[in-house]
DNA sequence: CGCGATTCTAACGAATTCTTACAGCTTCGC
DNA sequence: GCGAAGCTGTAAGAATTCGTTAGAATCGCG
């Protein structure tokens, strides 16, 4: 009964899909109140208001789709519909009256609780909880943070115009990056002599990096070509 | 160049679905920008800032997911990929990683606008926190009582500018924010050089605080851009 | 090996940002 | 009112970032 945690109002007629709705979403850590009828639906809605409502269309006492547009004007909640009518004009009319999200069944749980916390995360001032952060040779570069942390805990920060450098290569690695590529990726403006300033760009996130000049072993010089970022990149 | 209607920002290599997208869109009613690649894409966005991004996952310069990543982070926009992996794992990671919305390819244009509607909708209503107390690493700020309280329960108080700037950073954390932005939400309507100013809110705000100035935790100044404030921000 | 093209890096300087000092202004207590 | 205290913007010099320059180092190719 903690009240932190969001409330999930689940609308379907069948039990199998209640069932197994919230055991997923209740899993997952959220809250849940199943209802197999809309009446009773809303009627609970009068005593709690829910984060979100999960509605099946299909409703044996109710127009389904007056009910999500009620739901959309009256309640605040972020109203995700759960259909079989897979028709593209069904959805289009689903989320024109104010759904937020259109499932089809049949459906995958896991990809409702994906949906839900995407719905949730926008509607929330809290800061995404996914990590900016990617791991490789020993080092943890935080961009968040413009840091580097090396095996043994020790800090080095970078600046901006090194970590757009080093991003682009993380994001990338084993694969070969022109020249060109960094220049437009790095708001390079025209094509003048900005290939010193990339130069130079690298060289500095060598040395934090405390690659051997004679001998790089993540950031590789491709003669003529572009750099080559080596190595297993994780992110998160 | 209608600046009210939304922008919408298509990132996607195949030139057909390019124009079928921006054909549809611009006939619903919003602007629209295309890009074949990544790079294109990243610097058409320090440009413009779209209010939605319609994001291809299949590029060939880039791994898309993390660029979805990235623009969760940094851009306040809608993020809707758009793939031809229809696996529900994939679409669990796209949703994870910060995406609002994940369509699946063939798609049908008409949907994809009812979708962005459903997005933009949902933007708009978000209602304004009303609470006058934040949490972030070990610090409250108890903006009715100007007071900020660390974690030994030792008082701080801040004056009504640094708390200007206090809010704005708490209310979007991890988010560059420009000087053009802060200058608009801090009432800096006249003075070229109040750029200066707000240099000297933001150091008394560091102080106060207790950054080291060699290597700020929280307030991080991005050079020529603006400034992030990093860490998780509870309200209320 | 020699030569031109390409890349590296140290040093410099312009732009930007930080911090301290100071002055004008408001607020508060008396 | 009066003076002290605090707030806030301006000014000025220090510090940082980052592109540019230039000379050295490296590479590819004969």
């Amino acid at each position: 009964m903690n009240a932190d945690l969001p409330l999930v109002a689940i609308l379907d007629d069948e039990p199998e899909i209640r069932r197994m709705l919230s055991d997923a979403l209740e899993e997952a850590g959220f809250r849940t109140q199943s209802y197999a009828r809309a009446t009773e639906f809303e009627a609970g809605l009068k005593r709690s208001s829910p984060d979100v409502c999960l509605v099946d269309l299909g409703l044996p006492d109710r127009d389904g789709l007056a009910l999500v547009h009620r739901l959309a004007l009256e309640s605040g909640a972020a109203i995700i519909i759960i259909s079989g009518r897979a028709q593209v004009q069904d959805r289009v009319t689903g989320l024109e009256l104010g759904a937020d999200d259109y499932i089809i069944k049949p459906f995958d749980p896991t990809e409702v609780v994906a949906r839900i916390r995407a719905r949730l995360r926008k509607g929330r001032t809290e800061s995404p909880s996914v990590s900016q952060t990617a791991h490789f040779a020993g080092w943890s570069a935080h961009f968040d943070r413009y840091l580097l942390i090396d095996e043994a805990g020790r800090e080095t920060s970078f600046s901006h115009a090194e970590g757009e450098v080093l991003r682009l290569f993380l994001e990338s690695p084993n694969r070969l990056i022109t020249r060109a590529q960094m220049q437009e990726s790095l708001g390079g403006a025209a094509g003048e002599s900005f290939d010193r300033a990339m130069d130079v760009r690298i060289s500095r996130l060598r040395t934090k990096l405390g690659e051997d000049p004679k001998n790089p072993r993540l950031i590789k010089t491709i003669y003529g070509a572009g750099y080559i970022f080596l190595g297993e990149v994780r992110w998160g």
